[in-house]
DNA sequence: CTGCTTGCAAATAGTTTGCACGTTC
DNA sequence: GAACGTGCAAACTATTTGCAAGCAG
């Protein structure tokens, strides 16, 4: 699977959207455009700001609405943080979060990570996960590190 | 460790209050013996419209106040749930919550279940898990039996 | 009596919605 | 031109805060 451009990739899901009847317009593109660039987790308010900065007239709501449209048609998805935050993210590109508590670094974790979690889950609960991207807050590699006195 | 009843946990947080300096209320005190009672997971406004059958008056701000209180002497937390919800429970109740999507039970999930998850991010990502307490989604035993058409 | 607590109202933050106007098909 | 999309203002939900009155210590 080659890897496409952000261009590329805002492209395809203006396509899939004129594929399901709705319009291509550019308040769409603006957020598609952010979204696809953030490479996952930002949350609403991000888009708006950051989109603003090239249509200043463009109302949170209608970013809102956006990502209403984008999360029928199953192309992103909206995610609860532990820290009750809520952020947006490609569902082609579904993933955990480790949210560093001092840096606030956020590292991706492949939803594959969490498959021994999930037959642990079955085997000893009998219950079957529907695996949604979680944000586990913590400390990274790096403040770690740091934290016990820094080594080599 | 005897187990407690539910009147002698809600005194003895009063208690715990009193020691902190802070006031014995009647207000307070509906509040406690709701969170003990309910055994975890309830949200601030489940609280307030339990409270109020007992003492209308009691408005939800004094809930979020008392709720705060009690945040801060480390008597209960706060955690926001996958699907967006807040609730609240006895941090030493601490568990994880496997909530079914489609009969809406939660489950209880004790916190040492995840110890394998946690060694994995450790040795895999150098990242040190903070373990607070998540909910996860997805099918419990018995809706995931009827779901398949159950068996014997 | 002193000051922590509370009720009430009003402020906030995040998200949703109604409506008239603008834009895409 | 018709229907969908957007801006703006206002509604809503969840939570927080200011203030004067109430109550515990």
């Amino acid at each position: 699977m080659a890897k496409h451009s952000h261009e590329d990739q805002v492209e395809q899901i203006m396509d899939r959207l004129a594929a399901s009847g709705k319009r291509r317009t550019m308040s769409r593109q603006a957020v598609i455009k952010v979204i696809v660039d953030y490479h996952g987790h930002v949350s609403a308010d991000d888009i708006a700001t950051r989109v603003q900065k090239d249509f200043p007239s463009l109302d949170v709501s209608t970013v809102y609405r956006t990502l209403e449209t984008l999360r029928e048609l199953g192309i992103v998805e909206r995610v609860w943080f532990a820290d009750g935050s809520t952020v947006y993210h490609l569902s082609d590109h579904k993933h955990h979060h480790l949210c560093c508590e001092r840096c606030g670094a956020v590292q991706e974790l492949p939803i594959s990570a969490l498959k021994n979690l999930e037959r642990f889950l079955l085997d000893e609960y009998g219950f079957e996960t529907h695996q949604q991207p979680l944000g586990l807050f913590g400390l990274c590699a790096d403040c770690r590190r740091s934290t016990r006195g820094d080594s080599s």
